[in-house]
DNA sequence: CTAAACCCTGACATTGGCGTGAGGGTCAAG
DNA sequence: CTTGACCCTCACGCCAATGTCAGGGTTTAG
């Protein structure tokens, strides 16, 4: 099939599929004419991406396991696990950090309120 | 003083010192030779915007309501309260978004291992 | 006088997945 | 033949704060 075909099935922009090729996620055939090819598998395969974007993985991060998951199961692929852990220390540390500003934003927010309601000033609901 | 000095004094480079000023956050005098001179008030002036920066507000929001804030009670300044609750909501949402991927991670990484385990797999440590 | 140490204004680079437009082939239906 | 729907390859834009050159003045200590 043709790049708006995949495109239509998967729910990816033409954009994006022409991006992960050219990050080395997809390599689809040439026909005479130069319009790239692809078979029934890139569906799957698009979709396998689209999963792991959606985890917070790059690109390149994809890239070191695509070809291993897309043939056998996860825990298979020893490249896997280590992302995984990797990713969740990063997320943990992101959320760690936002967490404290959450804080210091509810705190603000009460000390704002409490002045004023010391000062008279009126909170509109 | 100059750049440099207030630079030393802050902790904050001089590029971003120059930025601040394009972004309307610092309005220095200038020498007759064209260099910037700051006053006393600047020093904490930048260090009320690397607090405010580091709330994850930008720039832009800051410039709503730092002048007023240099002068008042963050609670006279109307200006603070609806930021501050915005940015709130966005980092909830945030927290919201990573503590799905977290949770979608640690099952991932569960199955894995568990599957590696009937396998016979090794786990090292 | 000179070299070091400052200061100035641009202006490009970074990050990363993807939108979008330019300029131009290919192909099938009418 | 023509029109329209597809396809191709660049290549810039985005977002935001900051790093980092380049090319050039000024000042200051020795």
């Amino acid at each position: 099939m043709k790049i708006g075909e995949l495109a239509d099935r998967t729910g990816v922009s033409i954009r994006s599929l022409r991006y992960y090729e050219q990050q080395g996620l997809l390599a689809p055939l040439r026909q005479e004419n130069g319009y790239r090819e692809y078979s029934l598998l890139a569906v799957d395969q698009v979709r396998t991406i689209q999963l792991y974007l959606n985890l917070g993985l790059s690109t390149e991060e994809i890239a070191g396991f695509l070809q291993c998951v897309l043939k056998n199961k996860e825990a298979f692929c020893e490249e896997v696990l280590p992302v995984y852990r990797q990713k969740l220390a990063d997320i943990d540390e992101q959320i760690r950090l936002l967490t404290g500003i959450r804080q210091n934003l509810i705190d603000r927010i009460d000390s704002i309120l409490q002045e004023r309601t010391q000062t008279g000033q009126e909170e509109r609901k």
